[in-house]
DNA sequence: CGGAAAGTTCAGTCAATAGTGAACGTTCAA
DNA sequence: TTGAACGTTCACTATTGACTGAACTTTCCG
């Protein structure tokens, strides 16, 4: 299957590029996150460069960015001075709860613009409306989703 | 309030890229959604251009996307010889498919993952698995989810 | 038919985004 | 302390993707 390291890898590739662009992330990241997953233990920022054959610079933004969605946790392991990277077991939670912050700001958005829609014809106050609940449904909806996906997980 | 016609709406700008990219997008559909959704009146294409200032080749691509997306519909006015576009009552539900296709392909991409993960530890054979889980579950919540949509809309 | 307007396609341009690499901080073992 | 490896930042370059406009095809009215 896969290898972690070694350049190239159509499979990790392929793979990285699909998820990377689900998320919306750049392709880089999309990569690192399959090798992650697929590594045996957690990886250095070199050995990724490394696996990856990236730069410096795009590697700290590429962890930078998984760590914030919450897909890979960077830790020290006692004893050692630099930081490893490790694919998270509960990283879908981040990438749903991602989707539901997205989410969110559009109801936000949709908010709005009904609240200001006042002075406008009934068909189209009625699209505003209708935006909106949408997403009123959409949000409620990906909440249950999240709680339900959470307490499945902890079984 | 927003005005359909006339350069450089603000809201329009920002709506529309916001919806855009939520959808993932290029910018002018973006745009061209918030104007339709927005418009009293089915639009021509010349008239979209106008709104929009837009060429002629990008509102040809971009009122292709959005009829193929499922926001905007395009149909003949009787005795006219020309195409108008007008934002669709079921609009979100085109785009709530739209997302459930997307997930649908990611399913597909974790099955064969994991089908594939036989040599693997055990550690990258639980992440793999895991993912196929999470994206059988998703897939099946937003098939739950349309349905419920269309029904709550169907009422 | 003929021609005028609508609509599509596509090569080329321009703008946005991703990635590089060098310079700059930080950390820690000696 | 000091210096060696780690990690971040940022100005620059390369790549990708969006948009334009001209050439082309289609439609349909006279």
């Amino acid at each position: 299957m896969f290898s972690p390291v070694g350049d190239a890898n159509p499979l990790i590739d392929d793979f990285g590029l699909h998820i990377g662009r689900a998320m919306g992330w750049p392709p880089m990241a999309g990569r690192t996150a399959a090798v992650l997953m697929l590594s045996e233990t957690p990886m250095t920022m070199p050995e990724l460069q490394e696996a990856l054959d990236a730069s410096k610079g795009s590697m700290s933004e590429t962890t930078r960015l998984l760590v914030v969605n919450g897909t890979v946790r960077r830790f020290k392991e006692p004893g050692s001075r630099q930081y490893v990277y490790e694919w998270r077991d509960d990283a879908w939670i981040g990438c749903l709860q991602h989707q539901l912050d997205q989410t969110t700001e559009l109801l936000t958005l949709a908010e709005s613009a009904q609240a200001r829609s006042a002075g406008l014809p009934e068909r189209q106050r009625a699209r505003l409306r209708e935006m909106h609940e949408y997403y009123v449904f959409l949000v409620r909806r990906l909440e249950a989703l999240l709680a339900d996906y959470k307490e499945f997980r902890a079984r």
